[in-house]
DNA sequence: AGATTATATGCGCATGTCTGCATATAGCCT
DNA sequence: AGGCTATATGCAGACATGCGCATATAATCT
């Protein structure tokens, strides 16, 4: 019980299903999180952290980068189901596509960051 | 997004989930649900306004009853399929068996309520 | 070792949530 | 109409949440 409840904390908040929703086309570090959705270092890397801690998503780490992605394995079947629903909810939506097409131009920070590093 | 985020909310409280399986029973009114759970009537009143405002219930008034059901007909689709993973989350669950059981014994609270009235 | 970089976290503030108490509302009955 | 009853709601207090700022941590490179 308190695990769906945790569960469902993470999933009601804006910040986080945008999170989810970008981490549905691949794996992100913060960085391209913070960029796709233009929010601060802060905000990306708490907001993954919930989304971590509530058994939504894997972290990889390699070198200085968090890579999170959705833990499809990990996860609890009823986690998925709810997964796929927030997926279907959110399909057209303007702010999620937006995030989406950022980032595809995800500008690397340093002189690594993910897509160069992976 | 807006309706999303308070539907799950409305799934993110203890309480709510409770309520939720209760009526996944049967319809209940609000002083089922007060004895069921065993909690307050404001607290039970108002948990189920938040689910029926979420768009998860529907409401039948019934001379001085409030019966409160699951609106499976005009929940969304990603709504009911929620429903679902909630369902099975709690299936096994011993707070909401003992609610059950509870709710089977449930005393009529005046000289009405639902299962004469109904 | 020291500098640089990506991410995490303690603190504080503003805002939101939950619930009890008291009271309002509205339907039923005599 | 007046009393009784089931439910709803304004208010206030306790507690939780979200986020920015500053700073800590840890990996990499020179």
């Amino acid at each position: 019980m308190r695990d769906l409840v945790k569960a469902m904390k993470a999933l009601s908040d804006e910040t986080r299903l945008r999170i989810l929703n970008l981490l549905l086309e691949r794996e992100c570090c913060v960085c391209e999180v913070m960029q796709a959705l233009d929010i601060s270092q802060t905000r990306a890397s708490r907001n993954l952290s919930a989304l971590y801690d509530a058994g939504f998503l894997k972290l990889r780490k390699n070198g200085l980068w968090s890579l999170y992605s959705i833990d499809r394995e990990g996860m609890k079947e009823y986690f998925g189901v709810m997964v796929e629903a927030v997926h279907k909810a959110l399909e057209d939506n303007d702010a999620v596509a937006l995030d989406r097409e950022r980032l595809k131009k995800a500008e690397r920070v340093g002189p690594g960051c993910v897509r160069t590093a992976a």
